[in-house]
DNA sequence: ATAGACGTACGAAAAAAATCGTAGCAATAA
DNA sequence: TTATTGCTACGATTTTTTTCGTACGTCTAT
């Protein structure tokens, strides 16, 4: 049987997401580079990190093209796109789709600084200015 | 062997936040209520529901109380805590820790309304005005 | 008293996510 | 050539989450 190899319409797991974290940060890498990277924040195994990047590539979540017999995984999926699919996730889950009461606990949490509000407030306007 | 019954660390699955939710909105409730207002939504038996809130029972996420021969169950987390809890965990993975960039993306879907806008930048003016 | 109706308890099982062990292949160092 | 090193492939296993089936107990209406 073959795999249908069909578009990738569910979101990537926490784990898939630390993953797609590394290459959206570094490019296109290798599993060891990820691993390493990964290992810098949680001890994980080597063919556990593997076993994800194939599982993604089969998912369609990632792509690779062999390089000098080694295989360079890239992300198949931006980040804006998934971070505004797990958003909307998120939003209905926690706050029950309102976008409004999640902005306001996150900038309650004290962690925005000056110059972030500022954008905020910038990007605000923009958006009254136009509709 | 006893169970330990600590305090819960951990945030809440899905599931349970979805069961939260409808405490939550209707304070403390029976499983019957609970069951029959997730199945507004979704398909899901009555012991499925029983099983997590007997589950969170355990964990400590929610409390009973027997009224009249039935169990009555209440969140023992507030909704505020929780979601500030979720919030920070989701900002981490997604986001890398930014809010900021969370709240640009959040605005930028389109779902907020202009009292919306209107309240998000009074609590900016008001953060800002502090410190 | 007895059959429903309505509840809870408990033990699994099914499904999904995360993790790893082992084998095997190429290049290269000894 | 043989041993070592650095990869990938694949088949489990473990853990967590989700889901139910079955047993049992208590009222209540016949």
């Amino acid at each position: 049987m073959m795999e249908d190899n069909k578009l990738n319409l569910t979101p990537p797991t926490a784990a898939e997401l630390e993953i797609l974290q590394v290459l959206w940060q570094n490019g296109a890498q290798t599993v060891r580079f990820v691993n390493d990277e990964l290992n810098k924040q949680r001890e994980i195994g080597y063919t556990t990190t593997l076993k994800f990047m194939q599982i993604m590539l089969d998912k369609g979540t990632l792509t690779r093209e062999i390089i000098d017999r080694s295989h360079i995984y890239s992300p198949a999926v931006s980040e804006e796109t998934t971070q505004a699919q797990l958003l909307r996730g998120f939003t209905d889950a926690t706050f029950r789709g309102s976008s409004a009461s999640l902005v306001m606990r996150a900038l309650g949490n004290g962690s925005a600084s000056a110059e972030d509000l500022a954008r905020i407030k910038a990007m605000i306007a923009e958006m009254e200015k136009n509709g």
